[in-house]
DNA sequence: TCGGGGGCATAGAGCGCTCTCCCGCCGCCC
DNA sequence: GGGCGGCGGGAGAGCGCTCTATGCCCCCGA
């Protein structure tokens, strides 16, 4: 690399003082006569001194970063590791994660290391990963409900955060959202347009944040006066959308108004509802979830019940972090909730 | 954390042997009699010993780790910053980066910590942190022609390779894609269906892979006896088509064929063309470029010009580890050449 | 004048690992 | 049989940092 890197002690012999005075210059600890200060300042700058963070490290047991662990279930082949990635960062959610944990981590000049845990495998290497100590915790993001990653990050002891709640009880902190409450939102919406024969394509029933949307969905429903709301399953993709939506066509041909469980779904219900010779809205009013890029994109764009990905992610950080510092050691679940953005599908 | 993590020095003792020998080992260095080996290997086994690689990395000055910088130009504000990762996720252009970059660095257990560089602190922040020895290298990704980050880290002798040739040259390798021969096969494409009114949608003049896809677009045209293409400059996103197809048709209604430099901005040309009562390809064949996601997802779906973008982002983090590991000291220019994926679109 | 205390700096002991020496032993060759 | 080369293992010196224990000095009160 460059030749050899300045360390502690070249600093401290161009200011003439210890060791431990420039570290406490450095780290900003305890009363240091202005004087020396400015003293060891100038002789940080000449050096052009840069503190060695495996070193700090080595004693401080700190490492100043986080895995990001972006987490998949099952036994991805070797060939479809690298699909995977690019299949994640495909959804714009993702991107929201990472904006947010990036927020929240940064004026605290961590760094987020990025990992897929797609294969028993990977998970092992996470785990090995944070033993090493290479990051102080792990937030992970599951894309799929029985993700066995953060049970195996409980046993170790790890520090950890997840987005969304496991299907499985874990004993780890984690944020979501207030699905039922968005199901709620998305009802409030359809009803208030006055539609009257609804249906709904939910998100897999495995997954918990679809039966509490749909839940939601249906509750509030029932409560305007329609108990019976046709459901389609869906896989979260745009062709599972355009599947569920052909099926609940041909069973209601009368529909008013759809409920989709995300916004790639509900695009892909506005492409069948189109080349069925409907018109959104005016014929039939589609919400989506998630107010992703392509509700903004969707023809026509997409009204969605937004889930407030950014601060959700920088909660989760903020949790890893207390839990790293020991300021918190008990897991705790926070929730946030949804809210509509009105565009033109409903 | 959890409880005191077990060293070298455990294991050593309940192996009976040396530290030494406990480190050769697990770093399958030298020999050591198998009869040993398999007593160290049960004592780590029994122990539950992880090396902690920050007393390595103090000693061996590797890391195991490398940055992978999105690295804006400007001077983005403070607010703007966390919409920043998520503006470069939306793009899955990214997302097949990332899983390039560890397709290549998993098998190596070494991993990717994520930067974003959009401000000079930011960038002075990725200075900082590869000069403190977090990270081995820098892998990185401009979204803008004159980002000055390459100018600094070549300043400081720090290792590092860009995607994309730099405007401005640098002492540093980077990998590219054949843009002028990605121009070409669009051009060629068009001639093939017999297009003979064509026009473009170029990047931005100011980055050298739009001047160069036009160049190979126009030269190729030309010489299939077509000298005259109107250009319209885009800015890679969705809108800027969008802008540029309806001027583009405003002054050539006549238009057959109309070549994106990216596919965002091929489906804003493709929407406009619609709208406008044309029909896509029957009246107008549109040729997109980078084969993302967006060109499956199109209507029609996008006749595109592929960038094998996971295999020049593997060969990105090939290149850092040739230079880190010192196999490699002169910069060099990685080419990769582009191929057209046809679908529906020309 | 002297003892005590508080503010500031220093000395030095690690943190857990790697790696260079060095040493002992065995087998081989002369 | 003695010397010697090579293999397998151990001892110990750091890598650059933090932090506790310690010491120095000066000021103040008695």
């Amino acid at each position: 690399m460059n030749r050899q890197a300045p360390t502690l002690e070249d600093v401290a012999r161009e200011a003439g003082v210890s060791r431990a005075t420039v570290s406490r210059v450095v780290n900003g600890v305890r009363n240091v006569d202005p004087a020396i200060q400015d003293l060891v300042r100038l002789a940080i700058e000449r050096t052009g001194y840069a503190p060695n963070r495996a070193a700090r490290s080595l004693v401080t047991r700190r490492t100043g970063t986080v895995a990001l662990v972006v987490s998949g279930a099952g036994d991805t082949s070797e060939e479809e590791q690298n699909a995977f990635a690019a299949r994640v960062f495909s959804d714009p959610f993702f991107g929201r994660v990472v904006g947010g944990v990036v927020g929240f981590l940064r004026p605290r000049s961590t760094h987020p290391v990025l990992m897929f845990a797609e294969s028993p495998e990977a998970r092992q290497e996470v785990v090995r990963y944070l033993r090493q100590g290479n990051a102080d915790g792990a937030l992970v993001v599951s894309t799929h409900p029985d993700d066995p990653l953060p049970a195996l990050l409980a046993d170790a002891g790890l520090p950890a955060v997840l987005f969304a709640r496991p299907v499985r009880p874990v004993a780890l902190s984690h944020v979501d959202l207030a699905h039922w409450d968005g199901g709620r939102i998305a009802a409030e919406r359809l009803l208030a347009r006055g539609c009257r024969k609804v249906a709904t394509v939910s998100g897999p029933w495995a997954v918990p944040a679809s039966q509490e949307r749909l839940a939601g969905f249906r509750d509030t429903m029932a409560r305007g006066g329609h108990p019976y709301v046709p459901v389609a399953e869906g896989g979260f993709t745009l062709d599972s959308g355009v599947v569920a939506m052909t099926a609940l066509l041909a069973e209601h041909p009368d529909v008013e108004g759809v409920f989709a469980a995300n916004d790639l779904m509900a695009q892909g219900a506005c492409q069948v509802l189109r080349e069925r010779g409907r018109r959104v809205p005016d014929d039939v009013a589609v919400v989506g979830f998630d107010d992703s890029s392509v509700a903004a994109t969707c023809r026509p764009p997409l009204t969605s019940v937004r889930q407030p990905v950014e601060d959700m992610a920088a909660a989760m950080a903020r949790l890893l972090d207390e839990h790293v510092r020991g300021l918190r050691t008990d897991p705790v679940a926070v929730l946030f909730e949804p809210e509509l953005v009105v565009r033109e599908s409903a």
